[in-house]
DNA sequence: CGCATCTTGGAATGACCGTTTCAAGATAGC
DNA sequence: GCTATCTTGAAACGGTCATTCCAAGATGCG
Protein backbone atom coordinates (compact mmCIF):
# COMPACT_ATOMS: atom_id res chain seq x y z
CA UNK A 1 0.00 0.00 0.00
CA UNK A 2 1.29 3.64 -0.56
CA UNK A 3 2.43 6.15 1.53
CA UNK A 4 0.04 8.62 2.72
CA UNK A 5 0.44 12.60 1.99
CA UNK A 6 3.10 13.89 4.99
CA UNK A 7 0.75 17.83 5.01
CA UNK A 8 -2.45 19.13 5.34
CA UNK A 9 -3.85 20.22 1.27
CA UNK A 10 -6.48 22.56 2.88
CA UNK A 11 -4.06 24.30 5.10
CA UNK A 12 -2.04 24.70 2.15
CA UNK A 13 -4.17 25.37 -0.12
CA UNK A 14 -5.47 28.31 2.39
CA UNK A 15 -1.48 29.48 2.74
CA UNK A 16 -1.36 29.82 -1.43
CA UNK A 17 -4.87 31.90 -1.32
CA UNK A 18 -3.53 34.74 0.44
CA UNK A 19 -0.43 34.37 -1.54
CA UNK A 20 -2.26 34.98 -4.49
CA UNK A 21 -4.72 37.37 -3.20
CA UNK A 22 -2.50 39.81 -1.68
CA UNK A 23 0.23 39.85 -4.52
CA UNK A 24 -1.35 38.36 -7.81
CA UNK A 25 -0.28 35.65 -9.67
CA UNK A 26 1.89 37.14 -11.80
CA UNK A 27 3.92 38.33 -8.92
CA UNK A 28 4.31 35.13 -6.68
CA UNK A 29 6.60 32.85 -7.99
CA UNK A 30 6.45 28.86 -7.22
CA UNK A 31 9.49 29.77 -4.74
CA UNK A 32 7.25 31.88 -2.62
CA UNK A 33 4.65 29.16 -2.42
CA UNK A 34 7.14 26.72 -1.08
CA UNK A 35 8.62 28.96 1.37
CA UNK A 36 5.35 30.24 2.46
CA UNK A 37 3.50 26.60 2.97
CA UNK A 38 7.15 24.51 3.49
CA UNK A 39 6.36 21.72 1.62
CA UNK A 40 8.37 20.58 -1.50
CA UNK A 41 8.29 21.56 -5.16
CA UNK A 42 7.23 17.32 -5.68
CA UNK A 43 4.61 17.48 -3.34
CA UNK A 44 3.06 20.79 -4.88
CA UNK A 45 3.32 19.92 -7.92
CA UNK A 46 1.80 16.35 -7.78
CA UNK A 47 -0.88 17.54 -5.56
CA UNK A 48 -1.96 20.69 -7.46
CA UNK A 49 -0.79 20.56 -10.49
CA UNK A 50 1.00 23.61 -12.13
CA UNK A 51 1.19 26.98 -10.97
CA UNK A 52 -2.20 28.39 -12.49
CA UNK A 53 -4.13 25.09 -12.25
CA UNK A 54 -3.10 26.32 -8.16
CA UNK A 55 -3.75 29.29 -9.17
CA UNK A 56 -7.56 28.27 -10.21
CA UNK A 57 -7.90 26.03 -7.35
CA UNK A 58 -7.27 28.98 -4.99
CA UNK A 59 -9.87 31.25 -6.77
CA UNK A 60 -12.40 29.34 -6.32
CA UNK A 61 -11.51 28.39 -3.14
CA UNK A 62 -11.45 31.73 -2.11
CA UNK A 63 -15.00 32.47 -3.97
CA UNK A 64 -16.46 29.52 -1.80
CA UNK A 65 -14.97 29.89 1.29
CA UNK A 66 -14.82 33.92 1.36
CA UNK A 67 -17.64 35.44 -0.66
CA UNK A 68 -20.35 32.45 -1.03
CA UNK A 69 -20.99 32.97 3.07
CA UNK A 70 -21.49 36.44 2.87
CA UNK A 71 -23.59 36.86 -0.12
CA UNK A 72 -25.58 33.77 0.91
CA UNK A 73 -26.10 35.99 4.60
CA UNK A 74 -26.83 38.79 2.13
CA UNK A 75 -29.53 36.62 0.17
CA UNK A 76 -31.59 35.30 2.95
CA UNK A 77 -31.58 38.54 5.39
CA UNK A 78 -35.36 39.50 4.33
CA UNK A 79 -34.60 42.38 6.27
CA UNK A 80 -34.44 44.44 2.59
CA UNK A 81 -32.07 48.01 2.41
CA UNK A 82 -30.52 47.33 5.98
CA UNK A 83 -29.72 43.87 4.80
CA UNK A 84 -27.49 45.47 1.67
CA UNK A 85 -26.53 48.43 4.28
CA UNK A 86 -24.95 45.40 6.77
CA UNK A 87 -23.47 43.65 3.21
CA UNK A 88 -21.32 46.76 2.36
CA UNK A 89 -20.17 47.71 5.76
CA UNK A 90 -18.92 44.30 6.62
CA UNK A 91 -16.69 44.80 3.18
CA UNK A 92 -15.73 47.51 4.05
CA UNK A 93 -14.51 46.57 7.40
CA UNK A 94 -13.22 43.65 5.54
CA UNK A 95 -10.77 45.48 3.14
CA UNK A 96 -9.64 48.34 5.16
CA UNK A 97 -9.03 46.93 8.51
CA UNK A 98 -7.27 43.89 9.75
CA UNK A 99 -5.39 40.99 8.16
CA UNK A 100 -6.61 41.86 4.87
CA UNK A 101 -6.72 45.35 4.79
CA UNK A 102 -5.73 46.59 1.36
CA UNK A 103 -5.42 43.23 -0.25
CA UNK A 104 -9.05 44.16 -2.51
CA UNK A 105 -11.03 41.30 -3.49
CA UNK A 106 -9.01 38.03 -5.20
CA UNK A 107 -11.84 38.25 -7.55
CA UNK A 108 -12.08 41.73 -8.48
CA UNK A 109 -7.93 41.97 -8.66
CA UNK A 110 -8.21 38.76 -10.75
CA UNK A 111 -10.10 41.15 -13.38
CA UNK A 112 -7.83 43.61 -13.70
CA UNK A 113 -4.88 40.85 -14.42
CA UNK A 114 -3.55 39.15 -17.19
CA UNK A 115 -4.76 35.95 -16.04
CA UNK A 116 -8.96 36.95 -16.79
CA UNK A 117 -7.97 35.98 -20.72
CA UNK A 118 -7.80 32.18 -19.49
CA UNK A 119 -11.54 30.70 -20.48
CA UNK A 120 -11.68 28.91 -17.17
CA UNK A 121 -10.29 31.87 -15.26
CA UNK A 122 -13.12 34.10 -17.20
CA UNK A 123 -15.95 31.94 -16.45
CA UNK A 124 -15.39 31.95 -12.98
CA UNK A 125 -15.16 35.90 -12.83
CA UNK A 126 -18.55 36.02 -14.34
CA UNK A 127 -20.30 33.29 -12.24
CA UNK A 128 -19.40 35.30 -9.07
CA UNK A 129 -20.18 38.55 -10.12
CA UNK A 130 -23.62 36.74 -11.26
CA UNK A 131 -23.88 35.12 -7.69
CA UNK A 132 -23.00 38.80 -6.18
CA UNK A 133 -25.78 40.29 -8.34
CA UNK A 134 -28.39 37.71 -7.37
CA UNK A 135 -27.51 38.04 -3.84
CA UNK A 136 -28.12 41.99 -3.86
CA UNK A 137 -30.79 41.21 -6.60
CA UNK A 138 -32.90 39.42 -3.69
CA UNK A 139 -32.36 41.46 -1.20
CA UNK A 140 -33.40 44.50 -3.37
CA UNK A 141 -36.76 42.95 -3.86
CA UNK A 142 -37.28 42.15 -0.08
CA UNK A 143 -36.75 46.26 0.01
CA UNK A 144 -39.20 46.72 -2.58
CA UNK A 145 -42.13 44.47 -0.83
CA UNK A 146 -41.07 46.00 2.73
CA UNK A 147 -41.91 49.53 0.62
CA UNK A 148 -37.72 50.72 1.11
CA UNK A 149 -37.30 51.11 -2.33
CA UNK A 150 -37.99 54.47 -4.27
CA UNK A 151 -41.43 54.23 -6.60
CA UNK A 152 -40.06 52.83 -10.06
CA UNK A 153 -36.97 51.19 -9.08
CA UNK A 154 -36.09 47.83 -10.79
CA UNK A 155 -34.57 45.40 -8.37
CA UNK A 156 -32.47 44.01 -11.06
CA UNK A 157 -30.62 47.09 -12.70
CA UNK A 158 -30.15 48.37 -9.32
CA UNK A 159 -28.87 45.08 -8.21
CA UNK A 160 -26.34 45.60 -11.07
CA UNK A 161 -25.67 49.11 -10.31
CA UNK A 162 -24.80 47.90 -6.54
CA UNK A 163 -22.56 45.35 -8.07
CA UNK A 164 -20.30 47.64 -10.13
CA UNK A 165 -20.23 49.93 -6.68
CA UNK A 166 -18.94 46.59 -4.79
CA UNK A 167 -16.19 46.48 -7.49
CA UNK A 168 -15.18 49.93 -6.84
CA UNK A 169 -14.81 49.55 -3.56
CA UNK A 170 -12.80 46.62 -3.70
CA UNK A 171 -10.66 48.56 -5.91
CA UNK A 172 -10.31 51.78 -4.33
CA UNK A 173 -9.47 50.02 -0.78
CA UNK A 174 -7.02 48.65 -2.18
CA UNK A 175 -5.14 51.78 -2.97
CA UNK A 176 -5.37 52.37 0.46
CA UNK A 177 -9.01 54.35 0.53
CA UNK A 178 -10.28 56.02 3.56
CA UNK A 179 -12.93 53.18 5.34
CA UNK A 180 -15.19 56.61 6.70
CA UNK A 181 -15.25 57.73 3.09
CA UNK A 182 -15.95 54.70 1.37
CA UNK A 183 -18.85 54.15 3.80
CA UNK A 184 -20.40 57.82 3.35
CA UNK A 185 -20.23 56.80 -0.56
CA UNK A 186 -22.17 53.81 0.18
CA UNK A 187 -24.95 55.46 2.29
CA UNK A 188 -24.86 57.72 -0.48
CA UNK A 189 -25.89 55.62 -3.16
CA UNK A 190 -28.12 53.23 -0.66
CA UNK A 191 -30.09 56.58 0.09
CA UNK A 192 -30.47 57.71 -4.12
CA UNK A 193 -32.29 54.23 -4.41
CA UNK A 194 -34.34 54.23 -1.07
CA UNK A 195 -37.97 55.37 -1.28
CA UNK A 196 -37.93 59.00 0.06
CA UNK A 197 -41.28 59.10 2.15
CA UNK A 198 -39.93 55.79 4.15
CA UNK B 1 29.34 66.99 -30.34
CA UNK B 2 27.26 64.17 -29.55
CA UNK B 3 24.77 61.80 -31.53
CA UNK B 4 21.10 62.55 -31.35
CA UNK B 5 18.37 59.83 -30.49
CA UNK B 6 17.65 57.67 -33.78
CA UNK B 7 14.00 57.39 -32.68
CA UNK B 8 10.92 59.10 -31.53
CA UNK B 9 10.80 58.81 -27.74
CA UNK B 10 7.20 59.99 -27.22
CA UNK B 11 6.08 56.92 -29.98
CA UNK B 12 7.79 54.68 -28.35
CA UNK B 13 6.64 55.42 -25.03
CA UNK B 14 2.92 55.29 -26.96
CA UNK B 15 3.72 51.36 -27.61
CA UNK B 16 4.70 51.34 -24.29
CA UNK B 17 1.64 52.50 -22.83
CA UNK B 18 -0.42 49.93 -24.67
CA UNK B 19 1.56 46.78 -23.77
CA UNK B 20 1.53 48.00 -19.74
CA UNK B 21 -2.20 48.90 -20.43
CA UNK B 22 -3.46 45.66 -21.53
CA UNK B 23 -0.79 43.08 -20.03
CA UNK B 24 0.10 44.62 -16.87
CA UNK B 25 3.69 45.77 -15.43
CA UNK B 26 4.44 42.06 -13.90
CA UNK B 27 3.04 40.08 -17.52
CA UNK B 28 5.42 42.29 -19.46
CA UNK B 29 8.71 41.91 -20.21
CA UNK B 30 11.58 43.96 -20.91
CA UNK B 31 11.83 41.81 -23.86
CA UNK B 32 8.30 42.64 -24.95
CA UNK B 33 8.96 46.18 -24.66
CA UNK B 34 12.11 45.78 -27.21
CA UNK B 35 10.08 43.45 -29.68
CA UNK B 36 7.18 45.57 -29.61
CA UNK B 37 9.20 49.08 -29.78
CA UNK B 38 12.15 47.97 -32.21
CA UNK B 39 14.87 50.06 -30.51
CA UNK B 40 17.18 48.14 -28.27
CA UNK B 41 17.58 47.40 -24.33
CA UNK B 42 20.40 50.17 -24.33
CA UNK B 43 18.76 53.13 -25.78
CA UNK B 44 15.56 51.94 -23.49
CA UNK B 45 17.51 51.86 -20.30
CA UNK B 46 19.47 55.52 -21.57
CA UNK B 47 15.86 57.15 -22.47
CA UNK B 48 13.80 55.58 -19.89
CA UNK B 49 15.63 54.19 -17.03
CA UNK B 50 14.32 50.93 -15.56
CA UNK B 51 11.12 48.74 -15.64
CA UNK B 52 9.63 50.43 -12.93
CA UNK B 53 10.48 53.93 -14.01
CA UNK B 54 9.45 53.18 -17.65
CA UNK B 55 5.89 52.03 -15.88
CA UNK B 56 5.49 55.03 -13.78
CA UNK B 57 6.38 57.24 -16.83
CA UNK B 58 4.22 54.81 -19.49
CA UNK B 59 0.74 55.40 -16.51
CA UNK B 60 1.27 59.18 -16.14
CA UNK B 61 1.24 59.27 -19.87
CA UNK B 62 -1.96 57.76 -20.07
CA UNK B 63 -3.60 59.29 -17.48
CA UNK B 64 -2.39 62.69 -19.69
CA UNK B 65 -3.09 61.41 -22.76
CA UNK B 66 -6.00 59.38 -22.34
CA UNK B 67 -7.88 60.10 -19.34
CA UNK B 68 -7.46 64.05 -18.70
CA UNK B 69 -8.70 65.38 -22.13
CA UNK B 70 -11.84 63.21 -21.29
CA UNK B 71 -12.49 64.30 -17.75
CA UNK B 72 -11.41 68.18 -19.09
CA UNK B 73 -14.56 67.85 -21.30
CA UNK B 74 -16.58 66.39 -18.53
CA UNK B 75 -15.83 69.12 -16.10
CA UNK B 76 -16.27 72.02 -19.05
CA UNK B 77 -19.53 70.60 -20.16
CA UNK B 78 -22.00 72.83 -18.35
CA UNK B 79 -25.62 70.17 -19.50
CA UNK B 80 -25.33 68.78 -16.15
CA UNK B 81 -26.73 65.15 -16.18
CA UNK B 82 -26.44 64.98 -19.90
CA UNK B 83 -22.64 65.63 -19.87
CA UNK B 84 -22.59 62.48 -17.25
CA UNK B 85 -24.25 60.53 -19.42
CA UNK B 86 -22.51 61.32 -22.36
CA UNK B 87 -19.04 60.66 -20.40
CA UNK B 88 -20.57 57.42 -19.12
CA UNK B 89 -21.28 56.19 -22.95
CA UNK B 90 -18.08 57.40 -24.29
CA UNK B 91 -16.04 55.19 -21.36
CA UNK B 92 -17.81 52.38 -22.16
CA UNK B 93 -17.55 52.98 -25.91
CA UNK B 94 -13.98 52.87 -25.45
CA UNK B 95 -13.77 49.68 -22.87
CA UNK B 96 -16.12 47.25 -24.77
CA UNK B 97 -15.54 48.12 -28.39
CA UNK B 98 -12.29 49.20 -30.56
CA UNK B 99 -8.63 48.92 -30.33
CA UNK B 100 -8.92 48.92 -26.49
CA UNK B 101 -11.82 46.58 -26.26
CA UNK B 102 -11.45 44.56 -22.85
CA UNK B 103 -8.33 46.20 -22.01
CA UNK B 104 -10.21 47.98 -18.91
CA UNK B 105 -8.47 51.25 -17.83
CA UNK B 106 -4.72 50.99 -17.23
CA UNK B 107 -5.24 53.06 -13.58
CA UNK B 108 -7.99 51.08 -12.84
CA UNK B 109 -6.36 47.69 -13.27
CA UNK B 110 -3.01 49.17 -11.54
CA UNK B 111 -5.06 49.46 -8.28
CA UNK B 112 -5.76 45.40 -8.31
CA UNK B 113 -2.14 44.50 -9.46
CA UNK B 114 0.93 44.50 -6.68
CA UNK B 115 2.43 47.34 -8.26
CA UNK B 116 0.28 49.83 -6.02
CA UNK B 117 2.62 49.47 -3.56
CA UNK B 118 4.93 51.87 -4.74
CA UNK B 119 4.28 55.10 -3.30
CA UNK B 120 4.94 57.05 -5.99
CA UNK B 121 1.86 54.85 -7.78
CA UNK B 122 -0.12 54.98 -5.46
CA UNK B 123 -0.29 58.65 -5.10
CA UNK B 124 -0.75 58.81 -9.01
CA UNK B 125 -3.55 56.40 -8.20
CA UNK B 126 -4.72 58.69 -6.05
CA UNK B 127 -4.55 62.01 -7.45
CA UNK B 128 -6.12 60.21 -10.61
CA UNK B 129 -9.07 59.04 -8.58
CA UNK B 130 -9.29 62.63 -7.41
CA UNK B 131 -9.84 64.19 -10.78
CA UNK B 132 -12.77 61.75 -11.86
CA UNK B 133 -14.35 62.47 -8.74
CA UNK B 134 -13.66 66.39 -9.19
CA UNK B 135 -14.45 66.32 -12.52
CA UNK B 136 -18.22 64.46 -12.01
CA UNK B 137 -18.10 66.94 -9.42
CA UNK B 138 -18.47 70.11 -11.72
CA UNK B 139 -20.95 67.99 -13.41
CA UNK B 140 -23.09 67.52 -10.67
CA UNK B 141 -22.92 70.64 -9.37
CA UNK B 142 -24.51 72.09 -12.96
CA UNK B 143 -26.94 69.70 -12.91
CA UNK B 144 -27.94 70.68 -9.35
CA UNK B 145 -27.93 74.33 -10.76
CA UNK B 146 -30.28 73.19 -13.49
CA UNK B 147 -32.71 71.58 -11.35
CA UNK B 148 -31.79 68.41 -12.90
CA UNK B 149 -30.71 66.51 -9.28
CA UNK B 150 -33.17 65.29 -7.05
CA UNK B 151 -33.99 67.31 -3.81
CA UNK B 152 -31.58 67.16 -0.95
CA UNK B 153 -28.76 65.02 -2.74
CA UNK B 154 -25.21 65.85 -2.02
CA UNK B 155 -22.96 66.33 -5.19
CA UNK B 156 -19.78 65.74 -3.65
CA UNK B 157 -21.00 62.94 -2.17
CA UNK B 158 -22.91 61.40 -5.49
CA UNK B 159 -19.34 62.19 -7.19
CA UNK B 160 -17.59 59.83 -5.17
CA UNK B 161 -20.63 56.98 -5.74
CA UNK B 162 -20.44 57.95 -10.09
CA UNK B 163 -16.34 57.64 -9.79
CA UNK B 164 -16.57 54.17 -7.85
CA UNK B 165 -19.19 52.84 -10.31
CA UNK B 166 -16.63 53.96 -13.47
CA UNK B 167 -13.89 51.83 -11.45
CA UNK B 168 -16.81 48.78 -11.67
CA UNK B 169 -17.61 49.54 -15.21
CA UNK B 170 -14.14 49.10 -15.71
CA UNK B 171 -12.64 46.02 -14.20
CA UNK B 172 -15.93 44.61 -15.66
CA UNK B 173 -15.69 45.57 -19.32
CA UNK B 174 -11.77 43.88 -18.81
CA UNK B 175 -13.57 40.53 -18.18
CA UNK B 176 -15.61 41.25 -21.49
CA UNK B 177 -19.22 42.64 -19.79
CA UNK B 178 -21.84 43.15 -22.27
CA UNK B 179 -21.97 46.95 -23.30
CA UNK B 180 -25.40 47.33 -23.54
CA UNK B 181 -26.05 46.07 -20.01
CA UNK B 182 -23.41 48.50 -19.26
CA UNK B 183 -25.15 51.29 -20.41
CA UNK B 184 -28.32 49.96 -19.09
CA UNK B 185 -26.53 50.19 -15.33
CA UNK B 186 -25.48 53.27 -15.99
CA UNK B 187 -28.95 54.64 -16.80
CA UNK B 188 -30.19 53.22 -14.01
CA UNK B 189 -28.04 54.88 -11.62
CA UNK B 190 -28.15 58.20 -13.26
CA UNK B 191 -32.26 57.78 -13.20
CA UNK B 192 -31.78 56.64 -9.30
CA UNK B 193 -29.96 60.26 -8.73
CA UNK B 194 -31.92 62.67 -10.75
CA UNK B 195 -34.68 64.79 -10.06
CA UNK B 196 -38.44 63.01 -10.26
CA UNK B 197 -39.88 66.23 -11.60
CA UNK B 198 -37.96 66.90 -14.30
C1' DC C 1 10.03 -8.62 7.63
C1' DG C 2 9.43 -7.86 2.59
C1' DC C 3 7.35 -5.63 -0.96
C1' DA C 4 4.64 -2.62 -3.75
C1' DT C 5 3.34 2.17 -3.90
C1' DC C 6 3.22 6.58 -3.00
C1' DT C 7 5.61 10.87 -1.08
C1' DT C 8 9.45 13.58 -0.38
C1' DG C 9 13.98 16.01 -0.74
C1' DG C 10 16.97 18.16 -3.73
C1' DA C 11 19.28 18.75 -7.73
C1' DA C 12 18.96 19.89 -12.53
C1' DT C 13 16.39 21.46 -16.57
C1' DG C 14 16.32 25.17 -20.30
C1' DA C 15 14.23 29.47 -20.70
C1' DC C 16 13.63 34.03 -19.38
C1' DC C 17 14.14 37.91 -15.83
C1' DG C 18 15.93 42.95 -15.47
C1' DT C 19 20.16 45.10 -15.90
C1' DT C 20 25.02 46.23 -17.22
C1' DT C 21 28.95 46.50 -20.10
C1' DC C 22 31.60 47.75 -24.01
C1' DA C 23 33.08 48.13 -28.53
C1' DA C 24 31.31 49.85 -32.97
C1' DG C 25 28.62 53.34 -35.33
C1' DA C 26 26.69 57.87 -36.02
C1' DT C 27 26.65 62.72 -35.51
C1' DA C 28 27.80 67.86 -35.26
C1' DG C 29 31.20 71.36 -34.51
C1' DC C 30 35.94 72.52 -35.57
C1' DG D 1 38.20 65.07 -42.25
C1' DC D 2 39.22 64.92 -37.56
C1' DT D 3 37.59 64.52 -32.94
C1' DA D 4 34.67 64.62 -28.95
C1' DT D 5 30.28 62.87 -27.51
C1' DC D 6 26.44 60.46 -27.60
C1' DT D 7 23.69 56.34 -29.41
C1' DT D 8 23.38 51.84 -30.78
C1' DG D 9 24.02 46.76 -31.31
C1' DA D 10 25.00 42.54 -29.15
C1' DA D 11 26.72 39.80 -25.86
C1' DA D 12 26.94 38.63 -21.14
C1' DC D 13 25.66 39.21 -16.19
C1' DG D 14 23.82 36.68 -12.02
C1' DG D 15 19.39 35.50 -10.66
C1' DT D 16 14.90 33.58 -10.91
C1' DC D 17 11.18 31.45 -13.71
C1' DA D 18 8.06 27.10 -13.93
C1' DT D 19 8.75 22.49 -14.43
C1' DT D 20 10.83 17.71 -14.37
C1' DC D 21 13.39 13.92 -12.85
C1' DC D 22 15.10 10.41 -9.80
C1' DA D 23 16.88 8.38 -5.86
C1' DA D 24 15.81 8.08 -0.95
C1' DG D 25 12.33 7.78 2.59
C1' DA D 26 7.93 6.53 4.47
C1' DT D 27 3.86 3.81 4.70
C1' DG D 28 0.43 -0.13 5.07
C1' DC D 29 -0.63 -4.73 3.61
C1' DG D 30 0.71 -9.66 3.18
Amino acid sequence: MPDVKHFDPDATLETVVRLFWRQGVASTGIQDIVNATGLNRSSLYATFGGKMQLYHTALERYADSRSRPVLDRLAEDERGLPAVADFFTGLIETRCSGEYAQWGCMVSNAHAGAENVDPAIRALLDRQHKRLRDALHAALLNAQAHGQLAPGADPAATAEVLALLAHGVNLRSRAGADAGQLRQTVATALHAISCPAA
